[in-house]
DNA sequence: GTGGTCTAGACCACC
DNA sequence: GTGGTCTAGACCACG
């Protein structure tokens, strides 16, 4: 699991560990059963304190999306599969929408936008087709 | 000139009101000259404490996008236009990176979201061609 | 909005305060739009710190049973209504299935109970008939 | 015996384990000279670590409830019936009182109670006069 | 004044 | 070792 904290944003940390936790699980880069770092380790890696990863924990956990097993760990719950799918279109949703309504504001063509995005997956050497 | 404030967010009601009025004068919807709404006014509409209005108009004339004219009120300055070209680049290029990432994270082909931000410009009405 | 804590109980104080809040609500003794003390007032009469009053507080926001208002304070929110009556069934069908499985377990005759029921009616001075 | 925990609670496991024996002597369940299922048995059945299991029979005997016979396992001791008939009653009354404060707090008349009693009374399948 | 977030460090229940 | 709760006290955004 890779998070990166920008201490800098006015996003509360918390918020940002919480969001960078729900992609990977809509991602499917973690999965049901998946064993989160324990609150200390993700603390110390963060440089942040156990508190605040706590709260993450436990905020998502309400959500639905974590498990805590007393005295073993924080997992992904069986729900989280669920919930990945939904998550997914709403993050995918939401920034389609932000782009297309960037490019009308600022008066592109929906041709230039189209090329725009051709470009930008050259960029990241993406191919035409792909299955993760 | 119109803002939506999202009073449950974990961003700070000023950083939401800078964020769309520097997006507003990227779009070329206000140029320079424009009289913005007076600080009470906009407190009003936006059912905003007028301190915080006035803390947002201060720090967006520190930047250099705004000036205030005694007695007048308070406009968009004559350096905005130029800032403008900088920010269209900036947030276009950040939200189709955003997009591209979370495309391909969640196992798209580049084709499916070409045919999605079709999709998109077409629910939106948005021509292929379009000067605004 | 009266609150007592055991600060004996294994229960942590704030599912105590939580569970209180609740029912008060459930009992209609707090409605939508009624003002909670604050945070801190809160924490000094009942000899707690104010981080654990500010989660109870914050919990039960995220439950949709209140709301804060920046600045302002903390409210009995518009659905608390609603809740109320579920929260209101939940909380008596428990008590009343809890009571008559110990009747049963300890081998107590129905009419026995409906006559202990009685006795404990009369004894809070409980009239037959009320509307609150 | 019959033990169900809630790991969700946030009562510690080794409470609600030790409130159930308590309740299952007081109901006559547990006689004095009953033998106790073994530390690991227990353990192993409700998935909990056997230290916890333990650590409950230990706090029972301290009370004077339990007594553990070296080699030979764990028994409900001597004066568990003296003390049963006690418990029984605080656990009934409590149980009523809490009854009908609920229903006071809620505006319910004490007809509509006792009414309330006698349905889950039907629905439970007990007959008007019974001895367990 | 209000609540929100974060740090620091304690004690507890459980594995 | 794990997470859960609580205290203490700081700084920030908002009214």
């Amino acid at each position: 699991m890779k998070i990166k904290l920008d201490t800098r944003s006015a996003i509360p940390l918390s918020h940002q560990m919480g969001e960078q936790i729900r992609r990977e699980v809509a991602a499917g880069q973690l999965r049901p059963g998946d064993r989160l770092p324990s609150v200390r380790e993700l603390a110390l890696e963060l440089l942040v304190n156990p508190n605040t990863v706590a709260r993450v924990y436990r905020d998502l956990e309400l959500e639905g999306l974590l498990e805590t097993r007393r005295g073993q760990g924080t997992f992904i719950g069986p729900a989280a599969a669920a919930l990945a799918e939904k998550e997914r279109l709403r993050l995918l949703r939401q920034a389609l929408v932000r782009l297309v309504e960037d490019a009308q504001l600022f008066g592109l063509g929906r041709e230039e936008l189209l090329e725009m995005v051709q470009q930008v997956a050259r960029e990241r050497a993406w191919p035409p087709r792909e299955e993760a």
